[in-house]
DNA sequence: ATGACGGTAGCATACCGA
């Protein structure tokens, strides 16, 4: 079974390439965030066409995230179940790939940084730590289920140094504040695993390199796209990796999809 | 670099992103 989390930044101005990318690539499933549309404007049929059954939570203009999969996907909840939130952050389902059952989630963390016209307003990054508070209690309950659950997204957090091309230019950024690593390590204690890097001590693995002019070329990239693996799930992994294909083609996300594999 | 650059709404320019 092969998944990918992929943050389209917008799944109609990219279409395109993600198509393009789906028909190589042939994951089971794919993890969507920021498809910043509502469900009257997702591209049901070009992903049905491709052999993609689709559910999404959407939202105009901003966020949405959605769940694509060769079998059977049942919803199980839409935004987490313990917050009251605006906005599109989070998608879970029970899907079911060569008769086995996996739990996957969907998961686009707010970024936290302040609006630009006000550098000194915390709401945003207040909103990202309750956010990330109630997403844990959350996991809490998921890493206790009968079935492998993978928790895949756009988590915003540069966990290490290591995790972006330049440490100190990112200093008191939202991204890697002490309050949001220390936050994302519990996953661990929880029982979930950094898939790729349980399985990658050395390698990057950034998957956003920002539009500037050779962000991409130069790898002025950073990892901030995760796949997170409940005890049961973390039994079953084979390979996580990161694929640079997309990013390098033709109107691309500013992300690039990573990719688990389980046997 | 509080940089550039791209997406959305909607038609000029503000907001968002990481």
């Amino acid at each position: 079974m092969k998944i990918a989390t992929y943050n389209i930044n917008s799944v109609n101005a990219h279409l395109e390439n993600f198509s393009k990318w789906l028909t190589k690539a042939n994951p089971d499933i794919v993890l969507l965030q920021e498809i910043k549309c509502e469900f009257n404007n997702f591209p049901f049929f070009d992903l049905q066409s491709l052999g993609y059954n689709c559910h999404i939570l959407g939202q105009k203009s901003y966020n949405g995230v959605a769940i694509l999969s060769r079998g059977k996907i049942e919803i199980t909840s839409e935004n987490l179940p313990n917050y009251s939130d605006e906005q599109s952050r989070y998608l879970e389902a029970i899907t079911t790939i060569d008769d086995t059952r996996y739990k996957v989630a969907s998961v686009y963390l707010p970024n936290g940084n302040p609006p630009q016209n006000d550098w000194s307003d915390k709401t945003k990054f207040i909103y990202k730590l309750n956010w990330m508070d109630s997403f844990l209690k959350h996991m809490q309950n998921l890493n206790a289920e009968n079935l492998p659950v993978i928790i895949g997204g756009d988590f915003n957090t540069i966990l290490t140094p290591q995790d972006v091309y330049n440490y100190q230019l990112f200093e008191g950024n939202a991204l890697c504040r002490p309050e949001v690593q220390t936050r994302l390590k519990q996953m661990s204690f929880i029982g979930f695993y950094d898939a790729f890097r349980a399985l990658h001590t050395k390698e990057n693995g950034y998957t956003f390199w920002d539009y500037t002019a050779n962000s991409f070329k130069a790898d002025f990239g950073m990892r901030i796209d995760y796949f997170f693996t409940s005890p049961l799930a973390s039994d079953k992994l084979t390979a996580c990796y990161v694929d640079k294909t997309p990013r390098a083609d033709d109107k691309p996300s500013d992300h690039t999809p990573l990719i688990a594999e389980f046997k």
